[in-house]
DNA sequence: GTCTATATTGTGATAGAC
DNA sequence: GTCTATCACAATATAGAC
């Protein structure tokens, strides 16, 4: 029963065929990018003919934005779950870094295709938090730093914290999780490791890391 | 003598023309992402033919090297320079967050069209360190690893500072200089700062960078 | 070297049969 | 809903005059 232009599809033939399309559109644009991404790869890869793709999303722009909108809807919520939750700051660090470092490497091309199209549709950056929490962004963020500031605040009255904005807090830690995936090329050269080495360097880093991020913030 | 189709060019029109088609691809592809760019914006941009783009570059493909190229040359050197000089390691921290923070505040959009070039084409990874020092990335790194790794050392038997490794303690200040420009939009809407209130918070960071990443490295 | 005009292909999108 | 065939145009690239 398997028809013949499905020879090169990657994705399971036997799920409904929007949700097949969709997620051979992930795939290819994030492997590609946006805008190096073709429409008779997706096809390709997602075992249907090009004439499907516009029957179920018109156009390659929509079907980009519905691939950004799933992303973006599965990520943000999982990293301000742990953010604004009730653990310890050093549970959240602990969680925060294993998240990522899980997350992406299971797909080494995503931290990069998410910052570009940040940067080329920057009206996208909104829909990643109405997406996530049908909320405005401030509104949403705000409610998560008030909290993890209290945390840190507490901590510093105790004497075993150093101050330090929240603000500032979250974007050091998310800069070294993530910055050692969208910058992975360059690391491996620069420092001559191969796939094998990196990954144990990235186990490894989940340990280190807070280890290093928490003592940045001990009093 | 300015030319009719010289209307729209912003590149000065007395410098030589293939410095100047250079000068408007650098403009374009960094902008628009490489495979996002067009020949003709190239072309207009340069205040020239797009035939003059092939008769000088052969190919869009050639001219996108070219460019990697040119910017690959000009900012590695320094970051390796600062690494490997004979300064103290307050003062090379210091000294590569300013560096970061100024060169990035001046192009938007520099640090995603490196890694996005780097994800993409991998092999000009290499070229990167190649063009840069005319030698092998491995033994460009290494003696610079082996200086900033011996300084470590000798502050861990001082007792002024905990081990780390030079690869570690390069990767985690790199991340912690970079992504914040990367992830620019994201943090942006996130935080509600809009660009004046960004541009303060990277102008502090001069500062708080630096005193945060000592501090992670303090014994 | 620089231009205009044009060839050639790539690529998103539609028409219409089944 | 899914396919084949094709359109329309965008984009890279070349030919040839000046």
């Amino acid at each position: 029963m398997i028809k013949p232009n499905r020879r090169t599809a990657t994705a399971d033939p036997d799920t409904d065929t929007e949700q097949r399309i969709l997620d051979a559109a992930r795939a290819v644009f994030v492997r590609r990018g946006t805008a190096g991404a073709r429409m008779q790869e997706i096809a390709q890869e997602a075992g249907v003919n090009q004439a499907l793709l516009h029957y179920y999303f018109r156009s390659k722009d929509r079907l980009a934005e519905a691939v950004f909108r799933q992303i973006a809807g599965r990520i943000l919520p999982t990293v301000f779950e742990v953010l604004g939750s009730d653990a310890t700051i050093e549970d959240k660090v602990r969680g925060l870094v294993t998240l990522y470092i899980d997350a992406l490497s299971a797909s080494p091309f995503l931290s990069g295709y998410i910052l570009s199209e940040l940067h080329h549709h920057p009206e996208r950056a909104r829909q990643l938090f109405t997406q996530a929490a049908g909320a405005d962004p401030a509104h949403f963020a705000a409610p998560i730093l008030r909290k993890l500031g209290g945390q840190i605040e507490a901590r510093v009255r105790e004497g075993t914290l150093r101050p330090i904005a929240p603000e500032r807090f979250a974007i050091n830690l998310i800069s070294l999780c993530i910055f050692p995936f969208a910058a992975r090329p360059l690391f491996q050269v620069a420092f001559g490791l191969d796939d094998a080495a990196y990954v144990r360097f990235l186990e490894r880093r989940k340990r280190d890391l807070p280890e290093f991020f928490l003592n940045a913030l001990r009093a």
